[in-house]
DNA sequence: TTGAAAGCGATACCAT
DNA sequence: ATGGTATCGCTTTCAA
């Protein structure tokens, strides 16, 4: 049994044993489109069961012209949002009776451009790009376009395609709202570093809520959406504002304000928030005592940082779940864009407890 | 262009506007295998980017009985241990052409099973199992026997399949030798909650150290390989062992040494680690002063957390590329046993720095 | 150097 | 209720 292996058995085989037609061999495994005898469908499963027959996707793909599997493009699996992201598309997809192609393309646009190209040769039945580096190029675009197959960008919106986000910049400002309400009046932000031309939208709900509060703007760091580049902003936010202002730059009020340490910061994204603490635990200030932090995303990985993190969560799952049925049900309008409410979630980094 | 997506375009229609057979279509597609001349090599080649022709893989897969695409199957891609672990196989697998279909069985015995015969339907080159919760059933074992598809495991031995692990037990004793030479005479261990039969190695190598250095054993404290996991196992570490014992336990001398609190622990994983960190600070225990630790595994998050953790760090890449390479080798003798050596990546949590 | 044609395995229409 | 068969798109042998 161990080096027999290589019997393929196929449904010929199964038609065969069973003394039946190929057809009715494919009723009864697809349960359709013709009925089939009680007698003769047992005939039949019994010399399935025996035989070890399995359907062959490739040939059955080739018939029906879908594979029941999607192509998901992003730029690092490793990143613990992607992986969450993965992670939920996958079982979404799986309760469809689908499966996910997962490809990385370390946010180099060749790469990504490449990847596509292929997973649409794999005929996959739809694409979820979520790569939220650059928008696809021209090319890339009309090559989707054409390619017949639905496609949804995820967390990013996306000219020409429908496009699924959390509800960054209401989010962005729950968060920065919940500091506020601990009293905090001098709120920092720690922002990707954005390359693509859509507006950054939690920085909008940063300021939305200090507007709202009539509250001046706090310092703003820009960094790579790492951990690292969370330390490097967090180490920014703390050095360059920290000794008293010269006083010839103190004359300008509203810069002054703007370049005093905050008492508090809104982080973009978790990675960079876990990044942030290191600068400050290193610093030795106390969080939230001396500075309190609240992030965007709520990975799992959030929770159990010291402190844990308040974060506004990302509701990860509604989005995988909506990119799949969207995926599925070939709705003619292309383009449309679904936002979905986050949640926040309060733990001690804020002040809370 | 937008809508009228729909025209499929094949082999046919590049070889009738190329004004070829499709036999030359494929020559020039695939490059083989019989020559062809640069000229209408050149048309071909225009009439494909005119088209917009790519090549269906399912038909190609049908047809040479291949589909170049791995399965890979794992408890949870949301866990950032097989976040990276899926990432370097998707990495290793795109340089070869392939592509890898990931999916979750969340340790649930009855849903491996059907990820399994699913990937299997689905025609993959290889399968890699990453699943350690338990060993596969048999019958489920005879059906991946019987499949004819290369099977590796990953990060656990498979009795009839070739296994490709960290060398596990000699990473831990690394760890606790370092551990020993900061001058830990008591040092406990948190290890996961083992289902399977085979020995757990981590543990061993914890023993190995300190039997080689004439060291007592320090607590041992069991939990889910989970952040959550590693904190009640840090607790009760600490909590259990922390009172003085009552003078008749104390009598028996190695059972006291075993009860007091250590001076350090090895922790079996990252996300334990985490979890061991937290319960740590709350109790207000300075890291690495009062309680250094080292962990196994090394994944990203561990350099990021307070204090950053030393670490033995499981050479993730290196296990990817063998399963990558065993799978497409085809070699003959099926089963076989790999191990990697890990690294020791020093940090603050053990005392370092 | 190029072309014709036989399948790969499954589906489902059209007969019976 | 069941069977025969054309077909999906591609690869590759064999013949020219």
């Amino acid at each position: 049994m161990a080096k027999g292996s290589r019997e393929v058995v196929t449904r010929n085989d199964v038609a065969q044993y069973a003394g039946v037609s190929t057809a009715v061999v494919s009723y009864v495994v697809n349960d359709g489109p013709r009925a089939v005898s009680p007698r003769t469908r047992d005939r039949v499963l019994e010399a399935i069961r025996v035989l070890g027959y399995r359907p062959n996707a490739a040939a059955r793909a080739l018939k029906v012209g879908s594979t029941r599997t999607f192509g998901l493009v992003m730029p690092d699996g490793g990143n613990p949002l992607y992986a969450e992201l993965a992670k939920a598309v996958e079982k979404e997809a799986a309760t469809r009776g689908y499966v996910v192609l997962q490809t990385n393309t370390d946010s180099d646009p060749a790469v990504e451009k490449r990847k596509i190209s292929d997973l649409l040769a794999r005929q996959v039945d739809g694409l979820i790009l979520a790569t939220p580096t650059g928008e696809p190029g021209a090319t890339e675009l009309a090559e989707l376009n054409d390619s017949g197959i639905p496609v949804v960008a995820l967390n990013r919106p996306v000219r020409g395609t429908t496009s699924i986000c959390p509800e960054y910049r209401a989010g962005a400002r729950l968060g920065v709202e919940h500091l506020i309400g601990h009293g905090h009046e001098r709120i920092g932000l720690v922002m990707g570093i954005e390359r693509s031309a859509w507006s950054p939208e939690r920085e909008l709900g940063w300021r939305d809520a200090l507007v709202a509060a009539g509250l001046p703007e706090g310092p703003i760091a820009r960094a790579e959406f790492s951990r690292q580049g969370g330390y490097d902003a967090g180490r920014q936010l703390l050095t360059t504002t920290n000794p008293p202002m010269p006083v010839k730059q103190a004359k300008v009020a509203k810069l002054l304000k703007a370049t005093e340490r905050p008492t508090a910061i809104f982080v973009s994204s978790d990675l960079q928030a876990v990044g942030v603490l290191r600068a400050l635990h290193e610093a030795g200030l106390d969080v939230p005592g001396e500075m309190a932090v609240v992030a965007f995303d709520g990975t799992a990985e959030s929770e159990f940082s010291w402190p844990p993190l308040s974060v506004v969560r990302q509701p990860l799952e509604a989005v995988a779940q909506k990119a799949v049925s969207r995926l599925l049900d070939e709705v003619d309008e292309p383009v449309e864009a679904f936002t979905y409410p986050t949640e926040l979630v309060l733990r001690a980094s804020c002040g809370c407890n």
